[in-house]
DNA sequence: CGTAGGTTTGACTGATCTCAAGTTTGGTGG
DNA sequence: CCACCAAACTTGAGATCAGTCAAACCTACG
């Protein structure tokens, strides 16, 4: 079902004006997009690995993932997604999947047909622009992530999630680190830090125990936002939000 | 100085081709563009962490890395790059870099003002299209690092970094699986795997007993590639290669 | 030939995993 | 409203992979 859906539009404009200001133009442009909305349920995928798409997905809300699969079936979740994030602007330009996105939470998403958006970055370099810088943003976030599983121990690992998904999850106006839901499993964030569900258990106690966090179930709240940060190693330039502050 | 450099622009244009075929105006551009080159030895910074840019690199000859330091000293390498490869397309866009290159071996690059880039890659959906699906296969390459490090054993991520290495050297002519150089020290290997250069040492020794690699020095052999990549978990369709031998 | 950087080896330590058994939680149907 | 169930979370004990520390050995190069 392809609609004119205006949340969806709202939720594309908003996001590429994080990286700076759109004309009339352009938000017109963005604004006739033909967009299907859908809805899905908690852990369906939006993209398998190998598969081929043509259309990419903006995530209107919930929260969604990315993973791949060892061939031993090993999992290993690289990024994660909450609203107004595009999680497969790669399929723009790249014909298969090489990795897969799942739903973590119920989401609904917009699909953009690929060669529509490509056709609206062609005609409008601002819109062009956004689409890079996400791009870019987003290839920052797996370098950082790759350092965080590579060179840091399992409790700074795990505080370096917690630190990350506080700070985007904020930024989009979902809590702050006084209050916020981490909408994963221990199991999930086992498997975005490369660690056992088993050991993510103990060292969120051992975050607990030294006052770092709280938690009752999946809400979290954090006690000492500066430790942690310490703990974590986290410094968040590496999420490039001064684009965001500045526009 | 900037300079008018025949090698450059062939190598660009050369780069830029594996994603699809470009028209004459488009190498015309290309051409048109100023490149700085520079030289520079083992060892020396490209690019820090935190600092601006304003110029793009394009990898003429030799290897690079780049890398991301924890806050207690441990480093991550989060990629490597040999002849072709354009280092930094990050700071077409962005300001502040967030991460680390540096020259791994004496090397040749071609310095492009960012600005003039952008505005080809503006005045060409062809170049555009080149250099996005650069950009969005370098992101590929980040993510099945972030699986390597996360969730494979230290023997298949030394297996598979030798796999990738092999690969896209090959696809450079710079040799192939039975015969190729790597550059790389085992202090520099376990930066890429997140391991220490010891336990690097000990795994390269269990692959060369178990027959899967020779190599004097860092000159490699892999003497049986199936096994190799079935012990790497290797599967190089991360790499997109199929645009390049599509073109 | 002397030196520095890189590689190799050995013995010991320790972080994280494995396996396996509970316990709590939230949702569902009676 | 309660009983039950599956999924998620906790806990403990023992095993193992990879890290640490320290010394010795190459090898290219000045």
């Amino acid at each position: 079902m392809i609609v004119h859906d205006e949340v969806a539009a709202r939720a594309l404009i908003q996001k590429l004006e994080q990286f700076g200001p759109l004309g009339e133009a352009d938000r017109a442009t963005i604004r006739a997009l033909p967009y299907a909305t859908r809805t899905v349920r908690a852990g369906q995928h939006l993209v398998r690995e190998g598969s081929t798409h043509d259309h990419c997905c903006l995530l209107i809300d919930g929260y969604a993932c990315r993973h791949k699969m060892t061939a031993d079936g090993g999992r290993q979740i690289v990024s994660f997604h909450l609203r107004g994030d595009i999680v497969d602007l790669p399929h723009l330009l790249l014909a298969r999947a090489d990795h897969n996105v799942q739903a973590i939470t119920a989401a609904t998403i917009a699909c953009i047909p690929a060669d529509r958006l490509r056709a609206a970055a062609r005609g409008s370099p601002a819109i062009a622009d956004a689409l890079w810088r996400d791009v870019l943003i987003d290839a920052s976030i797996f370098r950082e992530w790759v350092l965080n599983v590579g060179r840091r121990d399992a409790r700074s690992r795990i505080a370096h999630l917690i630190c990350e998904f506080v700070t985007r999850a904020a930024a989009a106006g979902l809590g702050s680190p006084d209050r916020f839901h981490l909408p994963l499993t221990q199991e999930q964030i086992a498997d975005a830090t490369g660690l056992t569900p088993v050991h993510v258990n103990r060292m969120l106690q051992s975050l607990g125990q030294d006052g770092m966090i709280a938690r009752k179930r999946r809400d979290f709240r954090i006690l000492d936002w500066r430790r942690m940060r310490e703990i974590a190693g986290f410094d968040d330039s590496y999420l490039h939000r001064s684009l965001a502050e500045a526009a």
